[in-house]
RNA sequence: GCGGGUGUGGCGGAAUGGUAGACGCUGCAGACUUAAAAUCUGUUGUCCGUAUGGGCGUGGGGGUUCAAGUCCCCCCACCCGCACCA
C-alpha cells in the first residue's frame, strides 16, 4: 500500500532544497553558454494574481529546461517598485509608500516562492531603493551631457484625478488611461528624452528581433510612423504670410486643387477669424474630435478662408485655401493640400465642395494598353481616388516617369528654387519623462535664478525622497515639503530650488534586465564585464516573456534606453530583448446574482439555487467583475504543481487561458496518479544502473520506445513554446506506461528506465513532484542538477507502423506495415484488405500511390 | 477605414499536403464500496444501420492535387492594434 503524495509538505521539502543548495544561482564563471530568460517584473501591488503565475510558469519551464540542457541560465526577479498605487494607499489609509510597497514585496516574495520557481534571488532588485535610482540619475546626467536629454515648456497631457502628466502614449481616446478622467491640456517645462533621434535605428532594429512576434514588430513600427515626403512654402494670394504644408506625394503635385489648414493652425483665426461662421465651424471641429469621429465616420467638413494659394509650377492656377476637419495640428505642417484623384479623404472633401478632380497618375493597365493616356471623361467618372502605382501624366515636365522618380525629381527642383525641402517625417515623439508625483526617482536638477538648471553634481548623487512627507494637499509632496526642495546651486552657491518632479515609472523598467546582471554594483549601473557577458554586443535577454499590453511602451522604451546606455559607454548591447514571447491573458467566467450584483466564483458555487444566478463569458478576469481567482488559494489547495500543470495545458501559452475548476482539479488529479503510478512499483524497480538485460519483451520495448520519442517530442514543444503539446506528450507517456504491466525483471528494468525518463521531461512542469520521485527512486542527486536525458536513436524506429488505405482519396482501411516496406509489399498488404477490394469494386487499378510511412492511396476506375 | 490575428466535437485544443479530432475537460455506462468520495475500465463529432459498414463533417463558396483543416482565389464572422498621419 502506497502513502498518499502529501502535496504540501512534499513541496515545501524540496523548496528547502533548493534554497540550501543554492542551486540557481547564476555566474559568470562557468564554461557553459549563458542564457538570460527574463519575465516582466511585477508591480508590488500587494498580491500575486493568476497573469503573474502564467507569465513566471512559462519562464520556470524555460528556465529549468534550459539549465538541464547545458546552458549557464539567468533568471533572476524584482519589483517595479515605483508608482501610483503606493502613493493612493498612502492617501487613503496613510501609510507611507515606501513602508507599503516593501511589506508588499515581502508578502509577494514569499507566494512566488511557494510556486517553486527557479529564480537567483540573491540578484532582486527593487527599483525604488536609493541603490537602484542612484544609477538612473547618473544615467540621465550622462543623457544630458550628450543631449539625449533636454528640457522645454511643452503643452502636456494634464491628468485632472492623478494630478499628473500623462504621456501621449497613456492617453487612450481623449482620456487617462489609468483614471480614464478627460485629459486637460496644460503648459509647462518638461524634461524629455530624445527617442526621436533613434527613431530610424529603433525602426531598422526590428528587422533583426525574427524571434520577435510579427504582432509586436508592426505595432512597434506604426508607433515610430516613418514617412518621406515633402516640406513645402506656398505664398498665400493678398497676404503677407506663407504657407508650409506637408506632403508625402509631392510627385502629385500637379494634381493638387485645393489647399487646406488645420482648425487649430495659426493661420486659420488670422486669415478667416472674422467671416461668418468661422467660430461655428472652429467648435464643429473641436467636437468632432477624439473619439466620436469614430461613431460617426466624420464627415469630411471645409470651411472655405477665401484666400488661394499660388500653385508653384503653374502660374495660372491658384488653390482655394480651406479649413478642414480632417487635418491634424500635429501632424506634419498642420497644413496640405488635396489631390482628389489620388487620395480619398481629398476626393470625398472636392466631391462635396465641387472642386477639380485631376488625375496624374495614370495606373498601370493603362500603360500596356492603346489608349495613350487616361481618357479625360474618365476623370470625371472616378469614384474613388486611385493611390496605386503608375506613371505620371498631366503633369508638365513629370510626365512619363514613375512615381519614385517623380517624387525625386520634384523635390529637387523645389530645393532648387528654394521653395522647399524633402523631409522625413516620424509618428514618434520625444519621451517626456516628468512627473509631478512623490513616489518615483528624483530628477537629479538644481534650478538657480542664475545659473538656470544645473545638474547635481555627481558626487551628490544620489538625490534622495525626504521620507517625513504629507499627503494632507493634493498634488506633488515634494513641492509641499518644508525643506527638501530649498538647496544651494552647486555653481554659484546661492539659494537654489531643487526640481521636485520624478521620473515616470517607465524609467526604471528601460534598464533593469541590465541591473540583474551585476545587481550589486556600487559604482556603475552594470559593470561592463558582466554586461558584456550576460548581454553581449549583438545578443540580449534571450527569452523574455510578458503581456502583450507592452508591446509598444515598455518595449520601445527599453529598446531605446539600450541604446542610449549605449551611447554614453554603459553597455555594448543594442538590443535588450532578442527573444520575445507575449502570452495570453487569463479569463474567467462571470457571475452575477437576480439583482445584477457580480459574485465571486466561489460565492456562486455556494448559491444554494444556482439557476436564478446570471453565468456571463470568461473574459479578463478583474476585480470589478469579480471574476478573480486567488493564486494563494489555488496553490495552498492543490499545490504549486498542479496550478503549473493546469496553467500550461490544454491553451497555447500566447493564446487566451481560461480558468476553470475543473481544470485545475484535473492537473491536481494527475499530479497525484503520476505519484501513485510510480511509488506502487518502487518495491519491485532494479537498482539504479543496474544493465540492460538482453531478454526485453515486446511490451517493454515498446514504453521505453515511447519514453525516447517523448524525449525529443517535448522537448522541441518547450523549444517552440508550444507548452499545452509538452504536457500532452507526458501524459500521453504516463498512459503508455500505466497501461504497461511488468511481469519479469526485464520488465521492471524498462520500467525504471521509462519512470526516469518520464520523471525528467515533467521537471520543467511539476519539479516538486520531479524531485520527490527522483529521489524515491533511490537517487541521492537532486534532479534539478541532472541533464536533460538523451534519446537513443536506435529505440525511435518502430518495426511495424499503421497507415491509412485510401481507395480514391478515401479511407477505407489500415494496414500494419514496416515503415521501410517497398511498394510491392505495401500494394500486396493494401489489395488483401477486403473493404478495399470492396470500394474498388473490380475497375482497374490506373494508380497506385504509396508514401512509405505514410500512405497508401488506390486509384481507381 | 487601414494593419495583424483567429475560426476544427458539448468545451479547451492536436494534426512536416498523407489515418481529422492527439491530450485533456465534461457527459454516459460499468467495476470497487453498506454508501459516498477517491480510484479503475469502457464509451463520448454527427446521421443511417442490430451489425460488418456507409453518408456527412475543420466559418461559407470556388480552385490546384492521387490526396486539402493545411496551398491559391473570393466572401463572412469574431478578436486585437492604429484610427482622418497628408
Amino acid at each position: 500500500m502506497t502513502e498518499r503524495y502529501n502535496i504540501k509538505d512534499c513541496e515545501a521539502k524540496w523548496r528547502a532544497k533548493w534554497t540550501e543548495t543554492d542551486c540557481f544561482k547564476a555566474t559568470e564563471t562557468s564554461d557553459r553558454e549563458k542564457y538570460y530568460v527574463l519575465e516582466m517584473f511585477p508591480y508590488p501591488s500587494g498580491r500575486i494574481h493568476v497573469g503573474h503565475v502564467r507569465n513566471y510558469t512559462l519562464g520556470d519551464v524555460v528556465a529549468r529546461y534550459r539549465r538541464a540542457s547545458g546552458y549557464n541560465v539567468l533568471r533572476p526577479m524584482g519589483w517595479d517598485a515605483f508608482g501610483l498605487p503606493a502613493e493612493n494607499a498612502a492617501i487613503e489609509r496613510g501609510v507611507h509608500p515606501a513602508k507599503w510597497t516593501i511589506s508588499n514585496t515581502t508578502e509577494m516574495r514569499e507566494q512566488l516562492k511557494s510556486m517553486g520557481l527557479a529564480i537567483d534571488w540573491d540578484r532582486e532588485i527593487t527599483t525604488c531603493t536609493p541603490e537602484y535610482y542612484r544609477h538612473e540619475q547618473k544615467m540621465f546626467l550622462d543623457f544630458l551631457k550628450r543631449g539625449i536629454a533636454y528640457r522645454k515648456e511643452s503643452v502636456v497631457n494634464w491628468d485632472p484625478v492623478d494630478n499628473t502628466v500623462l504621456a501621449n502614449e497613456q492617453v487612450v481616446d481623449g482620456k487617462g488611461w489609468r483614471t480614464g478622467a478627460p485629459v486637460e491640456r496644460k503648459s509647462l517645462n518638461q524634461w524629455f528624452l530624445k527617442i526621436t533621434d533613434y527613431a530610424d535605428d529603433l525602426l531598422e532594429g526590428l528587422e533583426t528581433l525574427d524571434r520577435w512576434p510579427e504582432k509586436v514588430r508592426t505595432m512597434q513600427s506604426n508607433w515610430i510612423g516613418k514617412s518621406e515626403g515633402l516640406h513645402l512654402t506656398l505664398d498665400i494670394a493678398g497676404s503677407d504670410e506663407t504657407l508650409k504644408i506637408y506632403t508625402t506625394r509631392p510627385d502629385t503635385i500637379f494634381g493638387a486643387s485645393f489647399a487646406a489648414i488645420a482648425a487649430d493652425h495659426p493661420l486659420a483665426k488670422k486669415l478667416a477669424g472674422d467671416k461668418d461662421g468661422f467660430g461655428e465651424f472652429i467648435k464643429q471641429c473641436q467636437a468632432t474630435g477624439t473619439s466620436e469621429a469614430a461613431i460617426e465616420q466624420a464627415e469630411k467638413l471645409g470651411f472655405d478662408t477665401g484666400y488661394t494659394v499660388q500653385h508653384p509650377f503653374l502660374s495660372d492656377v491658384q488653390l482655394p485655401l480651406y479649413i478642414a476637419n480632417f487635418i491634424l495640428m500635429d501632424y506634419g505642417t498642420g497644413a496640405i493640400y488635396g489631390v482628389p484623384a489620388h487620395d480619398q479623404r481629398d476626393f470625398d472633401f472636392a466631391k462635396k465642395y465641387d472642386l477639380p478632380i485631376k488625375q496624374v497618375i495614370s495606373p498601370p493597365a493603362y500603360a500596356n494598353s492603346d489608349i495613350p493616356e487616361h481618357p479625360v471623361e474618365e476623370q470625371h467618372a472616378m469614384q474613388e481616388a486611385y493611390s496605386g502605382t503608375g506613371t505620371l501624366i498631366n503633369s508638365d515636365f513629370l510626365n512619363g516617369l514613375e512615381i519614385d522618380a517623380a517624387k525625386a525629381e520634384i523635390i529637387k527642383r523645389c530645393e532648387a528654387m528654394n521653395i522647399g525641402e524633402g523631409t522625413t517625417q516620424y509618428r514618434l515623439r520625444d519621451w517626456g519623462i516628468s512627473r509631478q508625483r512623490y513616489w518615483g526617482c528624483p530628477i537629479p536638477i538644481i534650478y538657480c535664478d542664475d545659473c538656470g538648471a544645473v545638474p547635481v553634481p555627481e558626487d551628490q548623487l544620489p538625490v534622495t525622497l525626504p521620507e517625513d512627507i504629507s499627503f494632507d494637499k493634493p498634488g506633488n509632496p515634494l513641492e509641499h515639503h518644508p525643506r527638501w526642495k530649498h538647496t544651494t546651486c552647486p555653481t554659484c552657491s546661492n539659494p537654489a530650488r531643487r526640481e521636485t518632479d520624478t521620473f515616470d515609472t517607465f524609467f526604471e523598467s528601460s534598464w533593469y534586465q541590465f541591473r540583474y546582471c551585476d545587481p550589486h554594483n556600487e559604482t556603475l549601473p552594470v559593470g561592463k564585464d558582466k554586461a558584456d557577458y550576460w548581454m553581449p554586443n549583438g545578443g540580449g535577454v534571450d527569452q523574455y516573456i510578458g503581456g502583450v499590453e507592452h508591446a509598444v511602451l515598455h518595449l520601445l522604451y527599453a529598446r531605446f534606453f539600450t541604446r542610449a546606455m549605449k551611447t554614453c559607454g554603459y553597455v555594448n548591447c543594442e538590443e535588450p530583448f532578442k527573444g520575445l514571447f507575449t502570452q495570453g491573458m487569463v479569463t474567467h467566467e462571470t457571475y452575477q446574482d437576480a439583482n445584477g450584483k457580480w459574485l465571486f466564483p466561489s460565492e456562486y458555487e455556494q448559491l444554494s439555487d444556482q439557476s436564478s444566478a446570471k453565468v456571463g463569458p470568461s473574459i479578463k478576469m478583474s476585480k470589478s467583475k469579480k471574476n478573480v481567482i486567488d493564486p494563494e488559494d489555488i496553490l495552498g489547495t492543490y499545490g504549486a504543481d498542479a496550478a503549473r500543470l493546469f496553467i500550461l495545458s490544454d491553451s497555447p501559452p500566447e493564446r487566451d487561458l481560461e480558468w476553470t475548476e475543473s481544470g485545475i482539479e484535473g492537473a491536481w488529479k494527475f499530479v497525484n496518479k503520476l505519484h501513485r503510478m510510480i511509488t506502487q512499483h518502487i518495491e519491485s524497480l532494479p537498482p539504479i544502473n543496474a544493465p540492460e538485460p538482453s531478454d526485453l519483451s515486446a511490451g517493454a520495448k515498446d514504453i521505453r520506445s515511447a519514453a525516447h520519442k517523448a524525449i525529443i517530442g517535448v522537448a522541441k514543444s518547450i523549444d517552440d513554446f508550444a507548452m499545452n503539446k509538452a504536457v500532452a506528450q507526458i501524459r500521453e507517456l504516463s498512459n503508455t506506461i500505466s497501461s504497461f504491466s511488468p511481469q519479469t525483471e526485464s520488465d521492471h528494468w524498462a520500467l525504471r528506465q521509462s519512470f526516469e525518463i518520464l520523471i525528467k521531461i515533467f521537471n520543467p512542469v511539476m519539479p516538486h513532484l520531479a524531485e520527490e520521485l527522483w529521489s524515491q527512486l533511490g537517487h541521492e542527486t537532486l534532479l534539478t542538477n541532472e541533464p536533460w536525458p538523451v534519446a537513443d536513436e536506435s529505440l525511435l524506429t518502430t518495426d511495424t507502423i499503421t497507415i491509412g488505405v485510401q481507395v480514391n482519396g478515401k479511407m477505407r482501411a489500415k494496414i500494419d506495415i514496416a515503415p521501410d516496406a517497398n511498394e510491392d509489399t505495401a500494394r500486396a498488404a493494401a489489395l488483401e484488405q477486403e473493404n478495399v477490394v470492396r470500394a474498388i469494386d473490380g475497375k482497374a487499378i490506373r494508380k497506385f500511390i504509396y508514401v512509405p510511412g505514410k500512405i497508401v492511396n488506390v486509384v481507381a476506375g
